[in-house]
DNA sequence: CTCATGGTTCGACAATGCCGAACGAATCGT
DNA sequence: ACGATTCGTTCGGCATTGTCGAACCATGAG
């Protein structure tokens, strides 16, 4: 067995494949994009919707998600020790700053969303734990990055989400080594217009940063002429600290 | 090829042995549980754990899911087109009754929910997307075991989650022939003592029943003197309704 | 009505991954 | 402090396992 098992690989990038877009692959599309003959596919495929982890369109034949694999995305929260030990703390940041708190942590070049609290007294919001936020143009990636050994800056080109967002890698470099001094990000309508973010990192017991905790809010609320409310980042580093504290015992 | 692939059988396995429980396991734990050879079991360890789908805890070595499926579950949302159909049904049945609106399909036994929607003005409460709520003794599972065409009332015996609880298999049935006739499902305090429930079928254009939406909330407020107040009801209705007419187009 | 495209089946070949025993490190109990 | 377990990991031979490509039907478009 020279290094990793080829079928099993092989079923990891179907998934992946499949849930890289809402659409829904058939077996020649997934052949096309994995450069595998049709027959070797369909195999895969015969399994993964045997567990459960793939599900077929009785109508087209065509492939989507499980909902085996929702099961499986919960239940890594529960094993998730960063974020068992950090979902009091968040209820208590958006309590105390009326807005909506965010933990991420870094995760093949994004930051995954693995706890949200809505704002309290406003319904109609929509989860986001389990998805992705671009790095360059988010205050918990800005956060995770610039604590990140590696120092990897996700793959350029850096995509603009609104007129603000940080493009330029240089700019980028010199808005980390801020958050670095500074100890916190601020993100100021660079991923939608509108919204700014502030954010914190997590350390666990050896120092190292392990994720980030932020609020994320209308402009008009956070900010005043461009300038963020101090007493918004108090919170917001008060509760990076408070975690990280109960992290290290 | 005889059925289907071993090696992406036995990765499933291990994904769904990792998941039934919160705590982290060994390579000799899992060869126990499985039944195979522990050599074998590290070839399909270590490729998961490349594929990101697991991790190892660098100190004790031991394994647990991977961040990966976590956000593999939530692509899975994307795609559902129950859910993304009926998200702001729930959210209007939220707001109309003033408690947290649930949506759940039948799965694998369970009832899986895809959708939650806190009570409006009531923070702290912990979402509940991809975990699996008992079909006996939840409204929406009564519903969908109800109308399920292979009628299967999950594996005896029942468990008792609290003394309301329906533990009878024929008391059951009783209850599930209520619920067709009806064609609405109650649940008091069976699950959780203190909390009533009500749910309503949703069905596809072709009439079979692909998931059920309802509400929760205390039973001083749903109820008095154990009779659920019937406007709560007409609004869990409404909404099934609301969605089928929906799904149908 | 034809043709292209999509999902599925099949059988032969050999590459693939399974197995069991052996290794070193860590932990437990005494 | 020291054996005795128990753990995660490595390795090489064997045959089981999965890969591959061509052939098979359905479906839908032109």
């Amino acid at each position: 067995m020279g290094e990793t098992i080829q079928s099993v690989e092989r079923a990891a990038a179907i998934l992946r494949l499949l849930a890289s877009g809402p659409r829904q692959l058939g077996v020649a599309e997934l052949a096309r994009g994995l450069g595998l003959p049709k027959g070797t596919l369909h195999g895969i495929l015969r399994t993964l919707v045997h567990v459960g982890f793939v599900e077929q369109d009785p109508a087209t034949g065509k492939y989507r998600l499980g909902a085996t694999l929702l099961h499986l995305g919960s239940s890594y929260l529960d094993v998730n020790e960063l974020r068992t030990r950090s979902i009091n703390w968040a209820d208590a940041l958006a309590g105390r700053s009326r807005e909506s708190a965010w933990i991420g942590t870094l995760h093949e070049g994004h930051v995954l969303v693995i706890h949200h609290v809505f704002r309290p007294d406003d319904s109609m919001q929509t989860l986001q734990v389990g998805t992705y936020l671009p790095t360059h143009a988010s205050a918990l990636g800005k956060v995770l990055l610039a604590h990140d050994p590696y120092a990897e800056p996700a793959e350029p080109p850096l995509r603009p989400h609104t007129k603000h967002t940080i493009i330029d890698p240089g700019a980028l470099e010199e808005e980390l080594d801020r958050v670095r001094t500074r100890g916190w990000a601020a993100e100021m309508e660079e991923l939608v217009d509108g919204e700014v973010a502030i954010a914190a990192p997590i350390k666990d017991r050896r120092g190292v940063v392990v994720g980030a905790i932020g609020i994320r809010g209308a402009v008009e609320r956070l900010a005043t002429d461009g300038a963020l409310h101090m007493e918004y980042v108090s919170y917001v580093r008060d509760a990076a600290r408070a975690i990280t504290r109960d992290l290290a015992r």
